[in-house]
DNA sequence: ATAATTAAGGACAAAAATACCTTTAATTAG
DNA sequence: CTAATTAAAGGTATTTTTGTCCTTAATTAT
């Protein structure tokens, strides 16, 4: 479904949200083992989640590292997709028409518009913060090691 | 969404029940324009779905080309997402992790399941004759040239 | 039989995604 | 001020995906 980048983006920021604080800040190192990612990858992506949308924060040196205020923690998820640019996945055709629309559909147009509308929905109502809240209470692990 | 490989895999396999019978097979060129992919990249498709699970048919030589059976006109797309090992896109879990599931959920699981059904759903129950008559009905073309 | 046609199959090439590494810049603690 | 720490930035390497090309095999028509 999603990239590897887009994984990553979604699951640190998830993760982000539930340990950090700006007096709690989240190395690189942490992140990266907590969600099972590649250090070296999931730095570059960090950036972009600092960069093209300020989804979450950083700062340099001791005591640095990564972490999201309460107010970007209301931002709906769709933002992370933005910020690696993913956002227009569930725009595209199924079938990869370059022409697909209402008015010229692809044979599973009309049947995947709704499916296409609950995923946009999905990411759109949910906020980064009801996710970490549930990552929490249900002991969702975030972590994926065998 | 779906890769490049199962994009062509679907619209050739749509193209050709929409236009070949026995005594009418398609070369891989004529598909190849039609549905606007690259031809050699398209022949490797082309094998797998007559390979795989036998979706289309392929004679050699002179008037040779690719066909579908009236009957396996009648299968599920599904198997046409088989046929290019990707049948188990939509199993998998929406942020990457290997260890979710109905116990041990990711904070995306229930919201995304009634999702990954409906796409389950769809790819199960429309079959490729069902397909291929819409994309004639309605006019709407696979060609995806500009 | 021979030549022409068309898919099959294998090797190869290009592009994109994923992953790694090294240097630089910023910040903090001592 | 100096040393240590940590992210930023850039380049490089690996893997996967996508795409090409060439030879071989099968079939048909002459």
């Amino acid at each position: 479904m999603f990239s590897k980048a887009t994984e990553y983006a979604l699951r640190a920021t998830i993760y982000i949200a539930q340990k950090s604080s700006v007096d709690n800040k989240l190395s690189l190192t942490e992140i990266a083992q907590a969600i099972d990612s590649p250090p070296s990858f999931t730095a570059k992506i960090l950036q972009l989640l600092t960069k093209e949308n300020c989804v979450i924060h950083s700062v340099r040196g001791p005591n640095g590292g990564f972490y999201i205020t309460e107010k970007n923690k209301l931002l709906p998820l769709k933002k992370i997709l933005e910020a690696v640019n993913e956002n227009d996945l569930f725009e595209k055709c199924i079938l990869g028409l370059k022409k697909c629309s209402e008015t010229n559909p692809c044979p599973l147009h009309f049947q995947y518009k709704p499916v296409k509308q609950e995923l946009i929905h999905l990411f759109q109502t949910n906020t980064i913060l009801e996710l970490s809240e549930k990552a929490d209470s249900e002991s969702m692990f975030i972590n994926n090691k065998l």
